[in-house]
DNA sequence: CGTTAGTTTGATGGTCCTCAAGCACTGTGG
DNA sequence: CCACAGTGCTTGAGGACCATCAAACTAACG
């Protein structure tokens, strides 16, 4: 298979583990139950029961915890070749909702297959907890954006965090990406007001640094955005195969 | 065993899974190479590379993240039965820093013990991979109190978790608990300053809902506070057992 | 052509930071 | 026994960063 026929988890997983024809197989098999969901209509609710783990083939979600008093923080985005819920399976009811940011593809992974995959191939195994590893070190690095960063860097940070990770299915590069976000979702994620985030959107355009209009993140000048936001993609784990 | 004998990792595990007498034997086994650590002398470096996790037995650790500008954020504290660097088996070089508090009893596990246990058994490997999701979900947690959280809110909820977390290994109630936490640790795991840190804690007394002083945590009204604080336990997942 | 979603800009104010200083307690060495 | 340093706690004053409120503008859409 080229790259372009792959599904992007396999593409993702591909640059850390030299997957087999076998595994390859397997993989293919979680991918049966496509299923497809809309913009805007949450597809798992905080509180529900969750069997069934996702794994992303187009489009964007968010990941997000609604606040008794209204206001909403989103944990993480997910973009193609991200699972959706997997840390759910194992806890009795999801700790959060997911709502899909445009009309996304997804297949339906449920518990018992992603086990029988895992006793199967303990090298997929491996990719897969690789995967959710580094889903966690993200959701750290956010944690360490939101409490210590000002607002300039953390949406610096923000914007080349993504990148990277779309570069990785082939939707991005140094020089910028499509991405279906509002100044809302912004907001919403990184701890702000919407009404601060198009300031700081501003004053990062102005700067030469990066501009996010019109659902593109364009990059002006890669490596000085990089300085600023204090970027060290390490955390990322994507420098190299992981398991020959 | 009664539960005084048992370590606090089988006694947090046996809420949520029982476990029989050979699981119980495979985790005495994980907690064979006993080691000890100073307060103050940090385990693990950010960057250094991982290969083992650790399981703690006695005292508190925090695990943080530096900046360039020399901040810090704590990103979890762990408390007895709690494991240390679980995620970082997997990714190449550890994400973030372990720092014991006080001085610390750990019990050391290979990656490779690690995973021949879970082949062993897979209820056991059931019952720790819920313990990872549940760390992650606090995580996550802590991560919508600094987004969307003021600061009192902030403080009130995260010593409601810690309260809950200890309760679970028989070290807290509804009443308090010991604390060995500075206010310098609070501020750099709530993103605050730890002068301000000072202030939410004097508001927090002067409204007789909770008292942080030399070293324990006085609940004065665990209702209130709790409402105070829109604490939720759901996503501490501990509400009874999860398998038979 | 009105409605809605999203963006943009201004004005005002609150939360929390920074700087500064003093206090209490502990351990150490002269 | 006392000086002194170190750590942690406490309080005050001033100001930065970001929230909130308000309103106008654009584009898409039925």
């Amino acid at each position: 298979m080229t790259p372009a026929e792959q599904s992007p988890l396999t593409r993702k997983l591909s640059a850390f583990v030299a997957l087999s024809d076998v595994e390859l197989a397997v993989l293919a098999r979680l991918h049966q139950r496509r299923r497809t969901f809309v913009a805007g209509r949450d597809m798992v609710h905080q509180g529900q029961s969750a069997q069934a783990a996702y794994i992303l083939s187009s489009g964007w979600v968010c990941s997000y915890k609604l606040q008794a008093d209204g206001t909403r923080q989103i944990v993480d985005f997910q973009v193609p070749g991200d699972f959706l819920g997997l840390r759910s399976i194992l806890l009795r009811t999801s700790d959060h909702s997911f709502e899909p940011i445009v009309d996304i593809e997804a297949a339906e992974v449920l518990a018992s297959d992603l086990l029988e995959a895992i006793a199967q191939t303990p090298r997929l195994a491996t990719a897969i907890l690789w995967a959710a590893s580094r889903d966690e070190a993200m959701v750290v690095e956010h944690l360490v954006g939101i409490g210590r960063r000002n607002a300039d860097a953390r949406m610096a940070h923000f914007l080349l965090e993504l990148g990277s990770r779309l570069a990785l299915v082939g939707m991005g590069s140094k020089k910028g990406y499509d991405c279906p976000l509002t100044q809302y979702h912004l907001a919403d994620a990184l701890g702000l007001s919407a009404v601060h985030v198009n300031r700081v959107l501003r004053q990062l355009r102005e700067s030469g640094l990066v501009t996010f209009r019109d659902g593109h993140v364009t990059f002006h000048d890669y490596t000085r955005l990089t300085e600023f936001a204090d970027f060290d993609p390490e955390y990322l784990d994507q420098t190299g195969p992981l398991l020959a």
